[in-house]
DNA sequence: CAGGTTTTGGACTTGCAGGTCCATTTTTGC
DNA sequence: GCAAAAATGGACCTGCAAGTCCAAAACCTG
């Protein structure tokens, strides 16, 4: 199946790939033609179903998980390494700022418009970003439990889980009211909420970073 | 415009309504045709084209207004009585249950399907559906400040927007993973911290409903 | 440089789904 | 009961966008 691809032809792959992802960014899945792909890349129908047999399904597979990718790439290297409240912090800064900026243009927004529909590929993909969002947010309380900044008693999994939520809620609030308020709301509140744990249950001294 | 409407003509719009609202709900947004509505509601094209001159487009946009009057009528009484903490358990109940029952097939499904294209009908359907629903959070918050359950220094519209932001992120996960884990700990945790705000700057006596 | 393979271009086909139209039936108001 | 208005049924039209096909060009590989 994949077997023969010449350098110049994964470059043409990527490209549409690339060229796609921005294009439903832009205007949304549902909007975008396979015409608009091609005009926007440069490219003609020959290839879009040489390198997409599957056509705009496999296209559209291809996309989402270039997008779910970025997504996590976007919050690196402060997403795997939650190991101080500045670093949490500085996470949370980077998250606000990057929404912020790509206003309605989420990827999300092309990632949640296939959820729906095409069952088995996008939800697999989705379940997937979020699996390794949320596992790198708990790996990031379990060093914070273990560094005594974060109680023991806190379930990293729990607590991670609603962070996400958060954090998902949040975007979507700000896909559809174009502000940030709901995300910065879950972030602080929830992060807050982290930083008191520590400071009931675990009171040798004051971590005092705010 | 909406001048003449018989009884017998209203009756069939609102079964047009229901009918390609439960539709959608099943098989998602765009996977449901003008066909399917007119099979699954007993009518014809005349009569679709007759209730919504502007055809499918306007079909859709009264679909998402019923959808979210509904979203928030599955929550009342409840949503309107958030003046003791059994009573938020209750409505937080209600919502897992609710949420849980439906599954997959959640009127927000079809909602945020929309969200994207079709920008300013829809859009403007969810802002209102979340303005409404976080509003009235923010009155159970000034209802529990006011009777001393909840700390008077709460900001009551900052903790209700990642409340909001902590449900539609679990309804969202709920629709992609199957799982009810994320909407249970986003709720229950924000829900703990509250409380706990309450015991902490609010000392004079035990409220002892947990 | 010759033969096979991959890459590319773009004309053509096709099915479908939204939308139009009008003829017929039913309801309403007097 | 009788016009006028509203409700209904369904045949028909139409455009678009996905998908097909093949021929030509570029490219490896020995």
């Amino acid at each position: 199946m994949t077997r023969a691809l010449t350098r110049k032809g994964e470059a043409t792959r990527a490209r549409i790939v690339a060229g796609a992802a921005a294009e439903i960014r832009e205007r949304g899945v549902d909007e975008v033609r396979l015409d608009d792909v091609m005009a926007h890349t440069g490219t003609s129908k020959g290839q879009l179903f040489h390198y997409f047999p599957d056509g705009k399904e496999g296209l559209l597979l291809a996309v989402a998980q270039h997008e779910a990718d970025q997504v996590l790439i976007d919050q690196e290297p402060l997403l795997s390494n939650l190991t101080s409240w500045p670093a949490w912090q500085a996470w949370r800064d980077r998250l606000i700022e990057r929404y912020l900026e790509q206003g309605v243009k989420c990827p999300l927004n092309g990632l949640l418009g296939q959820t729906g529909r095409r069952a088995p590929g996008a939800q697999a993909i989705v379940t997937g970003l979020m699996w390794r969002w949320q596992q790198a947010i708990t790996e990031g309380i379990r060093h914070m439990q273990s560094t005594g900044d974060i109680a023991p008693d806190v379930d990293a999994d729990r607590a991670a889980a609603a962070l996400l939520a958060g954090i998902q809620g949040g975007v979507l609030l700000l896909l559809t009211t174009g502000r940030t308020d709901h995300l910065e709301a879950a972030l602080d509140l929830t992060l807050d909420s982290l930083r008191a744990g520590a400071r009931m249950s675990d009171t040798h001294e004051g971590h005092g970073n705010d």
